[in-house]
DNA sequence: CGGATCGTTGACAGGTATCAATGCTGGTGG
DNA sequence: CCACCAGCATTGATACCTGTCAACGATCCG
């Protein structure tokens, strides 16, 4: 290794060891030996909402961390349809698929606008085979994938497309401190959900008129999460019960 | 080790060295050497129809590679409905979850008489330790769940229930050399494409007396993959047009 | 034979998609 | 500065699809 290449992974020990969030990432359980294997330093992305990360069927050469911000993985149907298959949100991985060589599978689109680390798959690939230390995280992570998309298909998917909103909602809801959480649009709401536009566009409506959820700003609602509960459970507010609680 | 263990252990590689679908199951890529590693030999398992695995929430110790037949993961919702949100064959893994030492996630129930090579837990850890063999066919799992999963959530919960039903067969036919296929339960067809018993059993009764579907036993069909195809992307057949082609 | 389980079918109500029109908002260019 | 436009959200009317409730047939098995 060249004189000016540790200095350049010293650099990034030093910055990756620092991380604010480090906790949350892949690179969590590395030591500062694990950090000396790496060759060049981690760089850091900023895309602003709307903006594209990578598209379906490109090449991969790089996964990347979420430090902040919101991503849709977005897949297209031979139809023209769009369906969004994930959200991913702090300490989530965008791009797991790269490792595997195989090509990105999906769009990844910038909801709220994101900061990343840029991990080349090289880096990870060789840091894998040198340590046994990032093993566990990556399981970690794959599990996480997984276990969020079973609870997306059992809950997202089924039901009225009032309970799946509410269901979106408060799904959304849990990785904000508070209650306040980031509010898709229509068409995106719809096709997370598998409902129209409109349909999205209905029930929103409906559940600002009811005060369920007031907004902040276009993309951003406070809910309030017992209403939508009793949504999710089936309780309707019938008119006549209205003042037995 | 004891001459003894040696001696299961060089039956285990052995055994596992002569598998038929070696090439398609997690063990695929290792070595002699890495047979050697395990401790005890790895026990073959038979269940039939309708028994099951295990359950969700169950403390897991094995995970199983499916060598014939089917399984259905099946998750339940709060409100007592269920959904099956994966279905596996032969080289699928199942209870993957294990590694992460998380409890089962789902019901694992046999759609079709199956049998199973029992791993357990330790001895994959083991393995994953200190040989780099297994790593590679992990990693590949899990893609291949992930991306099942998203091609799940993307087709088979959009669209009319005509469409989804189509999609879960071809689905089902993937698998099968020919172009017949596994025919669930209407029940299980429901919980798979988050539609009601009647309904699915409305699409398939319409697929039998149109001819895309013809019965070879009560649950297994051969299917017209064109016709099939033709509904996925919406080409009604209209009567007025029907010698048109 | 009777019972249990599963698949099929009907009638009807209710939810959602579809088509269409109308506000609303932010940005652009005259 | 304001008119205009593009994009998004909302709302309405209607048709269609699916859920619901209910009944009936088919098959298997004790």
């Amino acid at each position: 290794m060249q004189p000016d290449q540790i200095d350049k992974a010293w650099r990034v020990a030093s910055k990756c060891e620092q991380c604010a969030i480090r906790s949350l990432v892949l690179f969590a359980d590395l030591t500062k030996e694990d950090f000396d294997l790496l060759h060049y330093p981690i760089h850091e992305l900023n895309f602003a909402t709307g903006e594209t990360l990578y598209n379906q069927g490109d090449k991969p050469e790089a996964i990347y961390t979420v430090r902040s911000g919101l991503v849709k993985l977005v897949s297209y149907l031979s139809d023209g349809s769009f369906r969004i298959v994930r959200i991913l949100r702090q300490g989530d991985v965008v791009g797991l698929e790269a490792l595997d060589n195989k090509n990105y599978l999906h769009h990844a689109v910038i909801l709220e606008s994101a900061s990343f680390c840029r991990l080349p798959v090289g880096e990870i690939k060789e840091l894998n085979d040198n340590s046994p230390h990032l093993f566990k995280q990556l399981t970690a992570r794959w599990q996480r994938v997984i276990s969020d998309a079973d609870t997306w298909l059992s809950k997202l998917t089924s039901g009225f497309a009032k309970q799946r909103v509410a269901h979106l909602l408060i799904y959304l809801s849990q990785d904000c401190q508070s209650t306040q959480c980031y509010l898709p649009g229509r068409e995106d709401m719809g096709a997370l959900l598998a409902i129209t536009t409109e349909t999205a566009s209905r029930v929103i409506a409906e559940f600002k008129r009811k005060g369920f959820i007031k907004l902040v700003s276009p993309h951003q609602a406070i809910i309030d999460q017992e209403a939508l509960v009793a949504i999710i459970q089936g309780d309707e507010e019938d008119p006549s019960a209205q003042n037995q609680r």
